[in-house]
DNA sequence: AACAAACGCAACCGCAAGTGT
DNA sequence: CACACTTGCGGTTGCGTTTGT
């Protein structure tokens, strides 16, 4: 497949935008709506490349983007999201009204992945626990950035990471009514590294096309409450989410789980 | 006050799915 | 069916800011 050229165009801007660059791709969209990248920029008169106009749209510019604080509701949501659906920032983000995926995702590895490994050492074993807030780390004086990185990229607890997949509306098979029967429904977010035959692909697709476009998916019976109401967390969500999060893990965690998930997204669609 | 380490976030990169021809 | 193009996603990087020594 031929891949676009992007940002390594020559005479193209790179690095943060001005706010003239911010006006020009503001005023466009607000004239013509979003999409068409490829040809946004020229017709904007920016000398950017389209991806990087749509990154900064759907990152920054966008009207209805929420800026400052996670608070601690969205904080925990985003926990029991990602404990369920792994590192599948976009999902996470729709179920978080004016965040970004980004935000979401720089947020996590920034401050919940800490918490969270704290929390999984604290629970299982001597790990020492690292100070909150920007404490300087006296032992580290000789270490760089990179190998501190590195080091934090291996012991980064890493729940699973299915590839990224991306669905659109009309794949969508399943309606919009038909909320997923079973708690069990959404563990169908399965991994996708294994070899599969075209139901699993199928499956996935539905599983995923409904978590991220049907109005009234699945995670809107988990997650009832849209956080802007700020009543968040009616009682059984806990026990939903344990429910869901055990039987998942059961699945990932066996041999033979291709043949397993085989059934289990048979049994889903059946 | 100066410096270095740690942090936070915007932006970029590369891959893969969807779509058009 | 095969290929090229477009779009969306998660991972990664670069750099300005904050903090501790």
């Amino acid at each position: 497949m031929g891949r676009a050229p992007c940002c390594s165009k020559v005479g193209l801007h790179r690095g943060p935008w001005t706010t003239r660059e911010d006006a020009l791709l503001v005023n466009y969209i607000q004239k013509h709506g979003e999409g068409h990248w490829r040809s946004l920029p020229n017709k904007a008169g920016l000398l950017r490349c389209g991806k990087s106009c749509r990154l900064r749209w759907l990152n920054y510019l966008r009207p209805d983007i929420k800026r400052g604080n996670i608070t601690p509701e969205e904080d925990d949501l985003i926990i029991r999201l990602h404990s369920l659906l792994g590192n599948r920032w976009s999902l996470i983000a729709g179920r978080l009204p004016g965040r970004t995926d980004n935000e979401i995702k720089n947020y996590w590895n920034s401050h919940l992945s800490k918490k969270t490994q704290v929390r999984n050492h604290e629970n299982g074993s001597k790990f020492k626990k690292e100070s909150g807030g920007r404490k300087r780390n006296v032992s580290k004086l000789s270490s760089n950035r990179k190998q501190k990185d590195s080091e934090e990229a291996t012991t980064r607890t890493k729940i699973h990471a299915p590839k990224a997949r991306r669905v659109s509306p009309s794949s969508v098979n399943i309606s919009a009514d038909n909320s997923m029967a079973g708690s069990s429904s959404h563990t169908g977010v399965v991994d996708r590294d294994s070899n599969r035959s075209m139901s699993h692909l199928e499956a996935d697709k539905n599983i995923d096309g409904d978590l991220a476009w049907a109005p009234h998916h699945y995670l809107d019976d988990l997650v009832q409450d849209d956080l802007s109401g700020q009543d968040y967390s009616p009682a059984n969500i806990d026990n939903m989410l344990e429910e869901m999060f055990g039987e998942y893990q059961q699945l990932l965690n066996t041999d033979n789980h291709a043949q397993l998930l085989d059934s289990f997204v048979d049994s889903l669609l059946a």
